[in-house]
Parts: structure tokens; sequence; C-alpha cells
DNA sequence: ATGCCTCGAGTTCA
DNA sequence: CTCGAGGCAT
């Protein structure tokens, strides 16, 4: 917009302030091109409410001032809709779209009707009178005969226009729409409102909804509200088009938003093809619907089917599967996982959301249920996130039961009674029972069986806990000891206890058959790998990863269940918690205990190739002191003392006499003794020396360094490959030397993407990470054989 | 101390 | 997939 003259008369320039504001709002939020920055619109708004003050009597009923909202009014006044706002019909299948639309064919004798389809706004409907282009009065939608009049509230969002563009309006107009709340008005509203203790909305739509309802307009004001047009009701002195389309394209021209994704479609695969392209971009609108709408495009069409009840005949709501659903809670349980993590869950009654039968959801924690404040006998809003996983999203106080308490995390074990316990700074509540709960006992196996540990096909959840249940095992070397009738037995005992009649028993050559299956499993998984036998074990920050790096490391799992945790430190990755882990299970007798049974039933744990060079290297006698994290002994003072005795064995051996005699800080010397007359550091010290030496003989032939192609690249695979598997694909360029990651980082060498790579391969894209495509892999893989 | 970046652990349903 | 927390570089 061009500079004009600034006029001097308060009145003209009055005007001519409503005019660009009201032209920076068209541009806004009808053409979604603004103009002007909020700062500049901000200041026009200013100087118009100066001369407002100045001279009330210039002060006209649309003037954008009013938009900053009027001192409350009391109560809201009732509104008739004259032509009553709509209810629709819905349709949740194309079954029902098809039959939707064959009877309007049906009734109008016409094939393929042209629809008007737009996406359905999960907000609130309401009614916009115009006269003579100005707004006059808006109201909720109520039971669609009678509203309330929320005018002063709805004058407030800016993008309802106060006065209509143009001149060839009608004299009378009711424009009927959805308010709603933009997501990321929503989200950054409520971001706000946690930091500043402000109130938290529940959801966009509800906040649309409570904003509109405020007695006091200037609150009103504050809430960021926007509006579409989706329909007219009264028209009086004026013409509007023959058919809805044109009508939606007129309302644009007069300043009014309508959603850019308003479209025609022909017949019932023209609507069906809408409803996936906008359900295809759902997630990444900024705004909820949740459905889309379909009306036949012709007002004589319209007029034509008519109404039943006050449905028409001529519309219709597809809806979107319920991606949120209400319902009750029939009790919060405590899971005990693999590691004693007590992990609370809610029993649902069952719900379909998002297409799905929910009838748990987690919990994560107890901070998570105070948050919440989930109590049983609540109504809860259940939500499908991330797609699959349900989670609560929030309790619906009013429906809440009188005497329903408040839930606490129990103080025991609900299977085996010992103590939960949460440590200082923890999130996560443990119960201390170990391997003496059951629950701890059979996660222990389920996790040894799983197929990334020792692969025991048909070994579920169930089976274990009917194992251990009925005394067969106890623990996972156990497993390699069942015999064919012991399965049998335990099936029979099992079907029994359940209370099933032999009728409803399965034919015993089903159990045999299962039985034998097992047992030809178990055998199998005899043989396996040493990364995979550690990982089994279940060892505490031992997954995946950090098992295969101890494998490679130290090649036989002979000397690593004896190694003291400051030599598994050397191992990158490994840090001081993780290595006390692993020191700390390998301490218990129990667990060495399984380990000698597991080898003694036959299982076979192949050695792993390991990086003797690098090992042989990190084993110099001053890196393995610093990594016993003696006080005052930083990398320098180690270096010293290191050069001072020649070897570990030669340092731990000496006495204060001979550290006095090397040629050392004082405070070295202190800490260093004082380290050596603990009992602890005592046995820490000759447990490291023999470790040191066992490992350097161990080493000692072993002097080559062995290099692959990648050694050193840190690769993340992502989409799905045709030639060969994802695991496939990392065990080979594992064995070049490479490091398979998760997840793409400036560190990242190199990914390789599959057929429909996702978010992994923009992330690549956006750090300008090398991309190498399957071909490029499988090129790369035949260059270089193994 | 602080802030990445990974890894580990837990989770639902068909 | 998401969160928490361990490891490590700065």
């Amino acid at each position: 917009m061009t500079q004009r003259a600034i006029p001097h008369n308060p009145a003209d320039r009055a005007a001519q302030l409503r005019a660009r504001i009201d032209e920076a709002n068209y541009r806004y939020h009808v053409l979604d091109d603004p103009e002007i920055p909020d700062i500049e619109y901000d200041k026009l708004l200013h100087e118009l409410v100066e001369i407002e003050v100045a001279h009330p009597g210039l002060v006209t009923r649309d003037s954008p001032t009013l938009r900053v909202g009027a001192a409350p009014s009391g109560a809201f006044a009732a509104v008739h809709h004259e032509i009553p706002m709509l209810s629709l019909g819905n349709a949740f299948n194309a079954k029902e779209v098809g039959d939707f639309v064959r009877r309007i064919e049906g009734r109008l004798g016409i094939a393929d009707p042209l629809f008007s389809v737009e996406p359905k706004f999960d907000g609130l409907a309401i009614s916009l009178r115009y006269e003579h282009g100005t707004f006059v009065r808006g109201a909720t939608r109520g039971d669609g005969e009678k509203g309330e009049d929320v005018t002063a509230n709805l004058r407030t969002v800016k993008a309802i226009p106060l006065r209509l563009r143009g001149k060839d309006w009608p004299r009378v107009l009711e424009v009927r729409g959805e308010v709603y709340m933009p997501l990321a008005a929503f989200e950054a509203w409520n971001e706000r409102a946690r930091r500043e203790g402000g109130k938290v909305l529940a959801n966009p739509r509800n906040g649309a909804a409570g904003s509109l309802r405020q007695l006091d307009p200037r609150i009103t004001a504050k809430r960021p509200l926007a509006f579409y047009a989706y329909a007219v009701g009264v028209v009086e002195g004026g013409e509007l088009p023959a058919t809805h389309a044109a009508t939606l394209a007129r309302f644009r021209e007069w300043g009014m938003p309508v959603s850019a994704l308003v479209d025609t479609a022909h017949g019932a695969a023209g609507c069906l093809a809408y409803y996936a392209r906008i359900g295809a971009m759902r997630d990444t609108l900024p705004f909820d619907i949740d459905g889309v709408v379909y009306k036949v495009d012709d007002y004589a069409g319209q007029r034509e089917l008519g109404f039943v009840g006050r449905t028409p005949r001529w519309a219709i709501a597809h809806k979107f599967p319920a991606q949120e659903q209400q319902t009750t809670v029939e009790a919060i349980e405590v899971n005990i996982g693999r590691t004693g993590a007590a992990t609370p869950t809610v029993r649902l009654a069952p719900v379909q959301v998002g297409g799905v039968t929910v009838t748990n959801a987690t919990l994560h924690n107890a901070d998570q249920v105070a948050r919440l404040d989930v109590r049983v006998g609540d109504t809860v809003i259940v939500r499908r996130a991330g797609d699959v996983i349900p989670e609560v999203v929030r309790v619906v106080l009013e429906h809440r039961p009188p005497h329903a308490k408040p839930w606490h995390m129990p103080a025991h074990c609900p299977i085996c009674g010992s103590d939960i316990v949460r440590e200082e700074g923890e999130v996560v509540a443990r119960c201390t029972g170990e391997l003496t709960c059951a629950a701890q006992r059979v996660q222990a196996i389920f996790h040894f069986a799983s197929r990334r540990a020792m692969d025991i096909d048909g070994l579920g959840e169930r089976y274990i806990e009917d194992l251990s249940d009925l005394g067969y095992i106890e623990s996972v070397a156990d497993l390699y000891k069942l015999t064919l009738a012991d399965l049998l037995e335990m099936k029979r005992r099992a079907d029994e206890r359940d209370g099933m009649t032999p009728e409803t028993v399965k034919a015993g050559k089903v159990a045999t058959k299962w039985a034998e299956n097992l047992l030809a499993a178990i055998g199998q998984s005899r043989r396996t790998t040493l990364e995979r036998f550690l990982y089994a074990l279940g060892i505490e920050h031992v997954g995946e990863s950090t098992a295969k790096a101890l494998a490679t490391w130290f090649g036989d799992l002979a000397s690593i269940r004896h190694l003291p945790w400051p030599i598994l430190k050397l191992v990158p990755d490994i840090g001081g918690e993780v290595a006390r882990a692993i020191d700390g299970f390998f301490s218990q007798p129990g667990n060495q205990n399984v380990i000698d049974a597991l080898l003694a039933y036959g299982v076979e744990i192949a050695d792993t190739h390991a990086s003797a060079a690098k090992l042989r290297a990190a084993l110099a006698p001053a890196n393995v002191l610093v990594q016993i994290e003696i006080p005052k002994l930083t990398a320098k003072r180690a270096e010293q003392v290191a050069s001072a005795f020649g070897s570990i064995a030669d340092l731990f051996r000496a006495d204060i006499a001979a550290l006095l005699a090397a040629d050392l800080p004082q405070d070295t010397v202190e800490s260093l003794h004082a380290f050596l007359t603990t009992a602890e550091g005592r046995e820490l010290a000759s447990r490291c020396a023999h470790a040191v030496k066992q490992l350097r003989d161990a080493t000692a032939t072993a002097d080559t360094v062995d290099e692959g192609p990648l050694d050193g690249q840190t690769v993340v695979l992502t989409g799905t490959l045709s030639a060969l598997t994802r695991d496939e694909a990392k065990a080979k360029l594992e064995a070049f030397g490479a490091k398979v990651a998760g997840s793409v980082s400036k560190k990242t060498s190199f990914v390789v993407a599959g057929a429909e790579a996702g978010s992994k391969l923009d992330k690549a894209q956006e750090l300008g990470v090398e991309v190498w495509d399957e071909a490029h892999l499988l090129a790369f893989l035949a260059k270089h054989p193994v």
C-alpha cells in the first residue's frame, strides 16, 4: 500500500486508518499473505484508539478498535436462527458414502452429481449477521434453532471481517462457519500458560469453545482464535450465486476467510478421493479436523432433496476414525519390568481409537499419574499418540465419581512383596526383589529368549509365566534341561489350572507338536555368538550396542566374566556407571552359576574376532590407571606414575616407601597411598593387575591392525531395502568396520536410504550428510568382498 | 558445568 | 516411538 498524505481532519484520518487495518486483516486472514509487520499493525491500531478516545463521536460499529474487547456485559442474550443451523448426518466408511450418493442420484435422477467438498473443522459453529456490509451480530449454534449472542466476543476475532469488502453484497447476509484455534497458537498459548501459571487449555476445540463463552470479551481478545466460512443463512435484498462453490468464492471476494482446501468432486469416487487426500494431510494441517463434508453443490438440487428432520439429505460428514475417545479407568495396575522398573498402567473399558480397540495404556511413572491425577473410576480421554501407542491425555473431571481417591505407587511389589524404592533424583521406582521376584525372573527369561538375544522361537511370555509358576524353570539355564515330558506335563497342568475341560483342551497331538517345536528352538539357540549371549544376560545398561562393544574388545566370555570395572571402562562408550553394572553383575555368584550351568547344558558361544591391536594400546599402564578415578590423579599425573613404575603390577605392589622413593608430587603420592591402603582399593588393584596381565598375554600374538574399508565410519540405515534385510545390511557394514547408528547427526558419515525413507533422510539432507541409495550400497559390497 | 548424541528400556495391538 | 540418562567433548 502506498503512503498517502496524512489528513489533519480526525474523521478522515480515522477512516483512513480503518481502511488500512481492514486491508491488513484481509491480506493476513483471507489471502494468507501478510503485508505489514505486526508491530506496524499495532501502531495503526493504537493511533486509531487515540483518535476515538479524543473524539467519541467518531467510533463506528465496525471499527477495528472494537477488537480489543468491550467491557463484560452480563449473560448472553438468546438468538433465534431464522434459518436453523444444520446438523449433518455422519458416514464412517466408504459404503455409507456410497449409500448417501446413490440416494441423491436416485432422487435427482442424475449420475455422479457435483459436490462441494470441504474439511470438517473441529471448532465451534457460529453464524455472523451482516447488514449493509457491517457485522452486527454473531451467535453460537446452540441447538440449531436458538443460540447465544456472542457478538462482542466475535468482534475480537481478527479473521472475522467487521465490514465486508466491495459493494455487491446483499443488504442482509448471514455467514456461517467455524471458529477454531490454530494448533500452533494453541501450543504457544499453553506453553506460555505453563510458564506463567495461566489457564492451560485441554485441546484446541475446548479452547475455542471456552474462549467464545467468556463473559468478558477482553479475555476472548487475548485468545488466538481464527475463523473459516462454509455456509450461508439468511439472505435479503440481494442475490447469491446458484452454487455453493461459487458462493464461497464470492465470500472470499467480500473478505471472508474460506479454507483453501475447499474443492469440488464428482460422485462417490470423487468424494472418497478427496477424503483420502485430506486424510493424508491431516497430521500436517495447522488446525484440527475430524473429517470432511460433502454437499450437493447446486442449490436447486439441495432444495429438491430437502431435509429429514433437521439433517439435510444433500450433505453428509464423512468422519475420520476418532483419534481421541472417552472411556473409563477400571483399574490402575503396576507392571514389573526386567530391571524391576514399576510402571503404572491403566486398565480401560474397551474403546475404539483410530480403528483399534484399546484396553490398556501406560502411564509411564508415578509423576505422570500425579500430573494427570488419574484415579480409578475416572473418565479419561485416550489418544493414539505417534500413531500407535495409546496414552491418557487427561481426566474429564466433571465425570469423576465422588469418592475416587488419588493413586499412589504401592510400597511393595504386587508380585513378590519386596519394597518398591525410588532412588533420589530418579523418575522410575523399582522393585528390589531382583531374582526373588517372579515377575523380574519371567521378564529376564523373556528377554533371554527374545529374537535379538538367544532367539528361541515360540517361547512367549505366557508360556514362560506358566513354566515359572508351575516350577519348571527358575533361571534361563533351566530352559536347556526341559524335556518333552516336562513340557507336556506343564501344559496339562496349566490347562487344568485354567479350568479347561478335557474337551476344550487342544488335542494331544497339537500339544506334542508345540512341545517338539519349542524343544527344537531351544536346541538351536545353543549355538550363539558372544554378543548375543552378553545381550541375553540382561545386564543393566548393556543393550545390543554395548554387548557388541564388549565382544569385539575382549573376544571371549572367559575374560569378560572376571574383568574389573576399570578395565571395562577402557572400551569407548562404556563409562563408570555401565562398567560398574557389568562388574557388579558378574560379581554375583548366582549369575556366575547360571553361566556355568548354561555352558554345562551345552550352550556354545562362538568367540568374536577381537580388535586385539586396539585393546593392547588401551592397556598402557597410565591409561588403565586413569580409569580407576583416583582423586587428583589426572591423565598427566598418571603418566608420571606409570613411567616411575613401569607396570601396573609393580605399582600396585608398591608400599609407602616405594611410593615416596619415586619422584612424584606429594598429593599424588598421598592419594595413591590412600587408595592402596583400603581393602577395596587393594582388591581392585590386584584384579586390575591380573586382568591386564591376562589380556596382554592373550593379545601378544595378534599385533596386526584390523582395518576394514569403513573403519571408524558411522552409518545410518533408513527406509526399506529390497535385496537384503536391514539386519543383513547392518552386519555387512559392521564387518567392514563401520558403526551402524540409529539416528542421523553431524557425526554420521553417510546414510543408506532404501525405499520410502522418512525423517532420517530429511535430516541427512538438512545436515548435508552423504546419502547412498541401495544400488550404491550393493555396488560397494560387491567391490569389497569379505 | 553444559549440551549434544547415543543407547537402553518400556510399551500396544493385530 | 519416546523418554531418560549415560558418555563424552567443550
